[in-house]
DNA sequence: ATTTGGCCTGAATAGTTGTTCAGTTCTTGA
DNA sequence: TCAAGAACTGAACAACTATTCAGGCCAAAT
């Protein structure tokens, strides 16, 4: 055999296959998920179709693994913000505000990776990436209930039920529209921040604080 | 012309559009909205598939009666409710216990109806859907909060976040499973009731008294 | 330069369902 | 009983895309 798998060819499929699913996002980022067809994100790769699924066995494996990329880029974000504040309040309203953030600077992908319709069966990789957000809210609130700070709650519940308010009113279909404008994006952050923080049990007057807190460090990430 | 629109056909079209509506209302209730397709729905109506035709342009257009006649239903019963509390606070409660409640005992329609993919464009019959029952919170948390029962709030973004709560934790993939044995139901439902309210600003305290007062009328709903 | 074997291409294929429509059946009034 | 017109049937059609694969292309080692 002639033909080896030299480093750098090796190399080079490699970068294959990062720019499909980075097509595969660039698309989902611009225009949902409807948008990441075969063919459409074949030519934004530079490739043809039939090269996609010597990468991907399926569309419903390409899906899913963007799905899981930028759910583990969000929760590494989320760690970082909330690893970053003083205490379990602090990590807990940073956490939700990072949430806020992001969701809010990326909508039409936050949508298409958490409930835009698509027509192949992705459920599974959802299911894991809520789990993944929502497991690590559900830790954040705990901290914050052994230190006192909270009412012994479901966390898990609570966390769950934290995601759902922030999407459906920051990436729902009933969310204000126009965000363009860096003080109203802020201030959805913090309404809806508040809400949350209320939500498990903090007092109207010490989750004001928190907000306010949370948001300053979040907001150099709209810019971002 | 001898063919004409005796009482007796206008009464039989309108029951078989009954019927069919009915029919898909089964299929989603039994499987969610996958299950709501022209050929079957068809077979559950005794009809066949062309006959749907003569009732419903189009698929897209059966499937946003049946959102508009869930959510006119959902409608109803909030305001049952909530007319039935004794003041703007208890108002609020047995609102969002009746959102609760109801999406619990019929999980799998909710669904379909709320988020889950389907294959035409029922976007603006979900949007009004969710307009309608966001619009109808947002009433009630204004009655609190001009009632002095709440602090100052942008009540239509809390109405969305409540309601996203509400659906993610309750029928949303990350929701409990075994939520059939009633004790756990109501569990469910007082926990996402009291999260709700502690969320718009009611003090953990007062909020666990309206939550129990909210439920116990609800808990009657379940057994229906 | 040449051989070898995997990689890439993209037109053709396939499977799924919503939708149509020519023919049939049914209802009505005479 | 019969004519006229509407409703119903269900098999055929249409459109949309994911997926395949035979043939061409390219990298690597000699």
């Amino acid at each position: 055999m002639v033909y080896r798998r030299t480093h750098q060819v090796v190399k080079r499929l490699a970068a294959r296959r990062s720019a499909i699913l980075a097509a595969a996002r660039d698309a989902a980022a611009e225009a949902g998920m409807a948008a990441v067809q075969i063919a459409p994100v074949a030519v934004r790769a530079n490739v043809a179709a039939g090269t996609v699924y010597r990468y991907f066995p399926s569309k419903a494996d390409l899906i899913s693994e963007l799905i899981a990329d930028v759910s583990r880029d969000e929760l590494a974000a989320i760690r970082r913000a909330a690893d970053a504040a003083p205490g379990p309040s602090s990590a807990l309203a940073a956490a939700v505000a990072t949430v806020a953030v992001h969701v809010l600077s990326q909508r039409k992908l936050a949508w298409g990776i958490l409930a835009e319709p698509v027509d192949v069966d992705v459920t599974a990789s959802r299911l894991a990436s809520r789990r993944e957000i929502s497991g690590e809210m559900a830790t954040r609130i705990d901290a914050a209930v052994r230190a006192g700070h909270l009412p012994a709650q479901d966390t898990a519940l609570a966390a769950t039920a934290l995601l759902g308010a922030l999407h459906e009113s920051l990436v729902g279909p009933l969310a204000p529209e126009n965000l363009e404008d860096p003080a109203k994006l802020r201030d959805a952050v913090q309404t809806v921040t508040l809400l949350a923080l209320r939500a498990v049990g903090v007092l109207d007057a010490r989750a004001r604080g928190l907000v306010v807190q949370a948001t300053v460090p979040a907001r150099t990430l709209v810019g971002a």
